[in-house]
DNA sequence: TTTAATTACGACTAATTTTAACGTATTTAT
DNA sequence: ATAAATACGTTAAAATTAGTCGTAATTAAA
């Protein structure tokens, strides 16, 4: 239950990396497989995936590079969740109608599906701005309560 | 992110069947399987570990069985992850001590690891009485609020 | 006391998913 | 032109997960 998808990790070292370097400095991919010591190739998709997605702006060519186009305030944990995975969820039945050949005899689909609303709900109010806010501690301060992070439109 | 595992929902599927069919009494694998249409072995299997984790109590024997040995009210649905998973996180650096080679260049380290306590907290505060309570719509009254489902001693 | 039904558990195989690597094209500043 | 970067599809390898098989132990009942 719940490991983080290796993708979902680099994007985020990705976006702590951008954020901490400048406010909107441009970056390679280069720089950040370099910085965090992850595979080339694999930060460059992920990059590559949120520019798609609007979260970063990508310039091509000789001096290009990636920047945020997003505050990451307005963007949540959810959002980025389905940049990279697309739509998911905590079983397959929920997502994919009509997959699940016994759901007569299946007697856990409805809380499931309450279950796989209310962590979305979880994930959808935390902001990426106060998930990587602050290298160290000050991580710390997530809460869950409240509502922040609306929704981005393009995404 | 946030797959359920397939041991997990049959766990949720025996736990369901016994809690529906009767307070205390006296279920065989075989009947749930056959109920819910998945697979003796794995059924047998978790209902095995929910014995052996003290959730059920379990009648070997000819006329043997399994029956609820706690009040799902005082479980949460963390206690079954790890019942069933053993100890799990985020991300394979927070369970293992020093498995991650490049702490030192690892920018999201204390987020990932903050976040992980936050939804820790979240799985703990969902008992399992109200997870599974009502079949098809009282699911929806989880909140997670609060505290509830005590912890159990002996898992 | 044999038989049948059941829990108990380890080991193996198969299937799926995840992760990483490769190859090639495109863009653009120099 | 060239070099450095993004863009992206395909494939291969690795890891994880799911399911099966075999066998032992327990116990009620015939």
């Amino acid at each position: 239950m719940t490991k983080l998808n290796r993708k979902i990790e680099y994007s985020l070292m990705a976006l702590q990396y951008i954020q901490q370097r400048q406010p909107s400095s441009k970056v390679t991919a280069k720089e950040v497989s370099d910085s965090v010591q992850a595979p080339f190739d694999v930060i460059a998709r992920v990059m590559q995936i949120m520019a798609q997605k609007a979260l970063l702006i990508s310039e091509q060519g000789a001096s290009g590079g990636y920047r945020l186009n997003q505050d990451l305030k307005n963007v949540s944990l959810f959002q980025l969740f389905e940049m990279i995975e697309g739509p998911t969820a905590l079983v397959k039945c929920i997502s994919e109608d009509g997959v699940c050949d016994n759901e007569t005899s299946c007697n856990v689909a409805s809380p499931l599906k309450s279950l796989n609303t209310k962590l979305n709900t979880f994930f959808k109010n935390i902001p990426l701005s106060e998930l990587l806010a602050g290298e160290d501690s000050a991580a710390d301060s997530i809460t869950t309560n409240g509502e922040r992070a609306k929704d981005l439109n393009h995404v």
